[in-house]
DNA sequence: ATCACGCATGGAT
DNA sequence: CATCCATGCGTGA
C-alpha cells in the first residue's frame, strides 16, 4: 500500500472482487453518480429515485436498483445474491441458515460464547432470556432496516460487532526504536477481533480484561468507530457489497486520502497479527503478519500500516513478542481505551508527511492539569509507553524525539519512576512543547508513528473551542446550535481546528481532505476520559455557555440560592435545574411578567405566564394558557421587531436561529442539540446535567477540563490567574458554582436553626401556643414551593440575612462539595486565609446586593437565553485569585463552610 | 525562596 | 482488590 495510510483499515480476511473495489473507489460521491446499482451483483439501472440500501465509508448509503432494494428490504438480499457465497452458516438455535460474510448480514446474527452463531430472532429471544450470547446483540437495537445502518454511525461499531461484537483490542505496537525499519509495510499494529471467523473467537476466552467485556462495549464501539472501518468482504467470492464503511463522521477516518477505496486498501486487507498464539482462543485465531493473506479464517482485523511490530496480549496476556524488558513481569499490553487513539481527518491532516506517508495512530491521552503544569511531565499511560515507546530500564529513561504537528522536532525526556511496584512513565520537557501547542489541560495529545521513518508524532486536539470567529463559522458550516462562548460541549469539529497558528499542518499536506463530516466523540469535560456519550447518543452539542444556562430552567416554583464570594455571585438550586424550554422573559405593556416561547413546529413565539416552565419540546399545542394559540395555524403575536429586541444579541447564530420562524436545517439542529442535551438530562433521571463529570462520586484533584474551582487551576497554583472580570465560563462556573455553595450552606444552616429551634421549643414551651415562632420566615422558600419568582435582588438585601451569612462561618468551603453530600462534612478547623476569604467576600457580595436591590431590579427582560452571565459579570467587583482558593480548597480544606441564615426564600430571576 | 526531582499518596478504575 | 495515574510533597540543589 503505496498511498497514503489507510490506517484502521477494517479488513475481513478477503481481498473484495476487484469488481467490487471499483465500486466502492467511486462510493465517494458515486454511491450515487452511477447510474447502476450499486450491488455489483446486480446490473440494473439504478431507478431515478434509488432507494438507499447500506451504509458506505463515505456515510451515503448505497443506492440500489428497485430490484436489489426491494431484496435488501426485506432481508432477502444474501439469499438472492449471495446465495453461493461462503459464508453461510446455520443458526445454532432455530437453525435458520444465516449468511455471515456480507455487509448486508453482517447484523442478522450475534456469536455465541461456545462458538457457532444464531440468528438474530434467536439471539433477541436469547438476551430476554437471559441467553448465552457473549454481546448484546446489536440487532435489538435495530428495530428496521431503515434503522440498522443508521446504527452504524449512531451506535458505533459495536453493532457491525453486532454481528459479533467482539470487541477489537487495540493492539500495542512493538516499538520498533527511532530506527526506521527495513520493512515498511509490514502492518498489523492493530486487532480487531471484530468479526468472521468470529465464531472462533471464543469471546469468553479472550475477553478476559474487564474493559473488553460487554460493560464496555461502548468503549469498544466507541473505539470501533473512530477508525475508517472498512468492512471488507468476508469471501473473496463475496460480491462488493461486502463493504462497510463506518460514517465518516463518526469515524477518524485515518486516512489522508480524499478518497479512500477499498481497492487501494485491498492490500492492507492484512491479516492482524491477533497477538495470540494461535494455540490461544483456542487456537483458532489465525495469525498472521502479512498482508494480502487471505485467510478465510481470521478475525477481521484492524490494521494500521506501520512497520512496527507487535506485541501484544490477547486478552491481556498476550506474550510479550518483542522481548522487550517487561518490566512488571505480567506481559500485559491491554490499552485503556481511553487511550485509543480517536484519530480524526484533521489529526491526520495535521501530521506533517507527504504523500506516502503512512500514519499509525499509537494512543492519545487527555492531558492532565498537572501535564500541563509548570513541571513539564506529561504522564504517560504505562501501557502506552511500553507499548509504543522504546523500552527503558534506568529511571534515567532516554531522550525521545518527537515531531509535532508543525512538523517542530522535540527532544523529550522519557523515563519513569518505580511506583508501586510498578513503573510511572513521564516525558519529562514537555513544557515548551504544550505550550508551543497552547495545550491545556483536558486537550488531547495524539501520539502516531510516521512512516516511513518510524517517527515519533505528537499531536493535538483543543478539548474546548475556537476563537469567536472560528465559533462563527461554525455556526455557519456546521449544524449546531450557535457556537458561541466558550463552552460548547466537547464539539470535535473544533478539534484540530482551534490553533490557526499553524499547529494544523495542513501546510505540510499537499492534499487535503474534503470537508469531512463531523465526527464525534462523546468525551464531556472533565470527567471526559471516563465518561462518554454513548454512541447512541452522538448528537453534535453544540451550545454556548449561556444557551446550556439557559437550558437549565428552575421549575417555577423553585428558588435559587445566591451566594457571592469575592464579588462573584454564585447561585444553584436545592434540586437539579431542569432542562426547559429556553423562553423570553418579557414585561409585557401592562408592565406584567410574561415570557415569549417557540413552538417547536412551527417556530412561532407564543405568550406565556412568566412563571410557567415548559418543557424542552413544546409545542402551540401545548399552550393552555390562551388556547386561540394553540395551534401552529394561529398567527404569532410577536413581531419580528419585537421578538428582536428581546433576543439576545451577543450571539448572532442563536440569534438567527431563534428569530427564524421557518423550520431550516440549521434549526433543526439546533433543536437536536438541544433535545440532546434535554434528552442527557432525561437520561440522567432528573439530576442535573453533568456539566463535567457524573459518575464520580468525589472530585479527583484535578481533572481536566474541569470548570471546578478546582480545576481551572494548575497543579501547583501557579498558573496564569483568572483577572477579575473574566467571563470565561471556568470563571461563570465557579462564580455560579460559589453562589450556590454559600446559598446552600445558608439554607441548611437555617433549616438546622430552625429544627434546633423548633426542638427546643417543643421541650421547653411544649405548654405554650405555636404561633410563636420566632423564626417566622425560616426555610419559607423551601418548604413550601414559592409560586412565583422573586428577583434575588430583591430578597437578598433581606438586612437578617446579611448578618447572618457574615457571621456564621465556621470553617473553609470545600469547593468540591456537593450540596447533596454536605451532611457527610463536617466543619473544618482550620479556617485561616480562607476564612478571611470568605468573609470578606460575603461581607462584599451583602454590600453589593444591598447596592443592587436598591437600584431596583433591571433585569426583567433578561431572556433565559442567556440569563445568568451577563447579569453576574456585572456583579463581579472584586478580585478573586481564583488559584489561591482553589489549592486549598481543594485538598487542604475539605470542610465546611456554613451561614447561619434565614428565610432565604429569592430566586434569582 | 525557588525549582526540579522523584517518591508517596490516594482516588478512580 | 489490584492497578493505574494524577498530583502532592519532601528533599536537595
Amino acid at each position: 500500500m503505496k498511498r497514503k495510510s489507510l490506517e484502521f483499515t477494517y479488513g475481513f480476511f478477503e481481498v473484495l472482487k476487484k469488481e467490487s473495489n471499483n465500486r466502492m473507489t467511486s462510493t465517494s460521491g458515486a454511491a450515487s453518480a452511477s447510474k447502476i446499482c450499486f450491488n455489483s451483483d446486480c446490473n440494473h439501472l439504478k431507478s431515478e429515485r434509488p432507494t438507499k440500501g447500506w451504509r458506505l465509508r463515505t456515510g451515503e448509503l448505497a443506492e440500489l436498483c428497485d430490484r436489489c432494494a426491494s431484496a435488501f428490504e426485506e432481508r432477502r438480499f444474501c439469499d438472492v445474491f449471495h446465495l453461493n457465497a461462503s459464508g453461510w452458516r446455520n443458526c445454532e438455535s432455530c437453525g435458520k441458515r444465516v449468511h455471515c460474510g456480507c455487509i448486508v448480514s453482517v447484523h442478522e446474527f450475534t456469536l455465541l460464547d461456545a462458538g457457532g452463531i444464531e440468528c438474530i430472532a434467536c439471539a433477541r429471544k436469547n438476551v430476554v432470556l437471559g441467553s448465552n450470547t457473549s454481546w448484546p446483540p446489536s440487532l435489538l437495537f435495530h428495530s428496521s432496516l431503515s434503522e440498522r445502518f443508521k446504527d452504524y454511525s449512531a451506535k458505533g461499531w459495536s453493532q457491525l460487532g453486532g454481528s459479533g461484537p467482539v470487541p477489537w483490542r487495540q493492539a500495542p505496537i512493538l516499538f520498533n526504536s527511532l530506527t526506521p525499519q527495513p520493512e515498511l509495510h509490514s502492518r498489523v499494529p492493530y486487532e480487531v477481533d471484530l468479526y468472521t471467523g468470529m465464531d472462533r473467537l471464543n469471546v469468553s476466552n479472550r475477553l478476559s480484561t474487564p474493559y473488553l467485556e460487554m460493560k464496555k462495549i461502548d468503549d469498544f464501539s466507541e473505539s470501533l468507530m473512530n477508525g475508517t472501518l472498512k468492512l471488507g468482504a468476508h469471501d473473496i467470492h463475496e460480491n462488493g457489497d461486502a463493504g462497510i464503511h463506518c460514517e465518516e463522521r463518526h469515524s477518524s477516518c485515518l486516512t489522508k486520502s480524499q478518497q479512500p477505496s477499498l481497492k487501494e486498501s485491498n492490500p492492507s486487507f492484512v491479516l492482524a497479527v491477533p497477538y495470540t498464539s494461535p494455540d490461544e482462543a483456542n487456537g483458532q485465531i489465525g495469525v498472521s503478519s502479512t498482508h494480502l493473506q487471505p485467510n478465510p479464517q481470521s478475525s477481521l482485523v484492524k490494521q494500521f500500516p506501520s512497520n512496527l511490530h507487535n506485541r501484544l496480549d490477547s486478552s491481556g496476556e498476550t506474550q510479550v513478542r518483542d522481548g522487550r524488558p517487561r518490566p512488571d513481569g505480567r506481559g500485559r499490553n491491554q490499552l485503556f481505551p481511553r487511550y485509543w487513539p480517536r484519530f480524526t481527518e484533521q489529526d491526520l491532516q495535521q501530521i506533517p508527511g507527504d504523500s506516502n506517508s503512512v500514519i499509525t495512530p499509537l494512543f492519545e491521552k487527555m492531558l492532565s492539569a498537572s501535564d500541563t503544569g509548570r513541571i513539564g511531565r506529561l504522564v504517560l499511560p504505562k501501557k502506552c509507553a511500553e507499548a509504543y515507546f522504546p523500552p527503558i530500564s534506568q529511571p534515567e529513561g532516554l531522550p525521545l524525539e518527537v515531531q509535532d504537528s508543525k512538523g517542530k522536532e522535540w527532544i523529550f525526556q522519557f523515563r519513569f519512576w518505580p511506583n508501586n511496584n510498578s513503573r510511572m512513565y513521564v516525558l519529562e520537557g514537555v513544557t515548551p512543547c504544550i505550550q508551543n501547542m497552547q495545550l491545556q489541560a483536558g486537550d488531547v495529545v495524539t501520539f502516531s508513528r510516521l512512516e516511513p521513518g518510524g517517527k515519533l508524532v505528537m499531536g493535538f486536539r483543543k478539548a474546548s473551542t475556537a476563537s469567536a470567529s472560528e465559533q462563527d463559522n461554525e455556526a455557519k458550516n456546521s449544524s449546531g446550535v450557535s457556537t458561541h462562548g466558550d463552552a460548547k460541549v466537547a464539539d470535535p469539529s473544533s478539534w484540530s481546528k482551534v490553533d490557526k497558528s499553524g499547529c494544523i499542518a495542513k501546510e505540510a499536506l499537499g492534499t487535503k481532505l474534503a470537508v469531512s463530516r463531523k465526527r464525534k466523540d462523546g468525551t464531556l469535560g472533565s470527567k471526559g476520559k471516563h465518561l462518554r456519550i454513548d454512541n447512541e447518543d452522538l448528537i453534535v452539542l453544540k451550545l454556548t455557555w449561556e444557551e446550556a444556562q439557559g437550558l437549565l430552567c428552575p421549575p417555577p416554583n423553585h428558588v435559587a440560592g445566591v451566594v457571592v464570594i469575592e464579588g462573584f455571585e454564585f447561585e444553584e438550586y436545592e434540586d437539579a435545574p431542569v432542562l426547559g424550554k429556553p423562553t423570553l422573559l418579557a414585561t409585557d405593556n401592562l408592565g406584567e411578567n410574561i415570557q415569549w416561547a417557540q413552538c417547536e413546529d412551527c417556530f412561532k413565539w407564543r405568550r406565556l405566564p412568566s412563571n410557567v416552565l415548559l418543557p424542552s419540546k413544546w409545542t402551540c399545542s401545548s399552550n393552555s394558557w390562551d388556547p386561540e394559540k394553540s395551534f401552529c395555524s394561529a398567527s404569532q403575536e410577536l413581531t419580528t421587531e419585537q421578538l428582536e429586541n428581546l433576543l439576545p444579541h451577543c450571539n448572532p447564530a442563536a440569534f438567527n436561529k431563534m428569530k427564524a420562524p421557518k423550520q431550516g436545517p440549521e434549526n433543526v439542529d439546533a433543536l437536536a442539540g438541544l433535545d440532546a442535551l434535554a434528552n442527557l438530562a432525561i437520561l440522567g433521571e432528573g439530576k442535573a446535567l453533568p456539566a463535567s463529570s457524573q459518575a464520580t462520586t468525589k472530585h479527583p484533584r484535578h481533572r481536566p477540563g474541569c470548570s471546578c474551582i478546582v480545576c481551572i487551576q494548575p497543579p501547583s497554583g501557579k498558573g496564569p490567574k483568572h483577572k477579575e472580570t473574566c467571563t470565561c465560563n471556568v470563571c461563570q462556573s465557579v462564580k455560579r458554582r460559589f453562589r450556590t455553595l454559600m446559598l446552600q450552606r445558608e439554607k441548611k444552616q437555617s433549616q438546622k436553626e430552625e429544627e434546633t429551634t423548633r426542638k427546643k421549643q417543643q421541650l421547653s414551651l411544649h405548654d405554650k401556643v405555636l404561633d410563636d415562632d420566632p423564626l417566622p420566615c425560616t426555610n419559607a422558600g423551601y418548604g413550601s414551593p414559592n409560586p412565583k419568582k422573586v428577583t434575588t435582588e430583591g430578597s437578598d438585601d433581606d438586612p437578617n440575612r446579611v448578618k447572618s451569612s457574615t457571621s456564621t462561618f465556621k470553617g473553609q468551603i470545600d469547593l468540591n462539595i456537593q450540596p447533596e453530600r454536605e451532611e457527610e462534612l463536617s466543619p473544618g478547623s482550620d479556617s485561616g486565609i480562607t476564612m478571611r476569604l470568605l468573609q470578606d467576600a460575603t461581607e462584599r457580595y451583602l454590600r453589593q446586593q444591598c447596592i443592587l436591590s436598591s437600584s431596583g431590579n433591571s433585569n426583567s427582560e433578561v431572556t433565559q437565553t442567556q440569563p445568568r452571565g451577563g447579569t453576574e459579570g456585572e456583579k463581579i467587583t472584586t478580585s478573586v485569585n481564583l488559584g489561591a482558593s482553589n489549592q486549598h480548597a481543594d485538598r487542604d480544606h475539605p470542610a465546611v463552610f456554613s451561614i447561619k441564615t434565614s428565610a432565604p426564600t429569592s430566586a434569582t430571576r
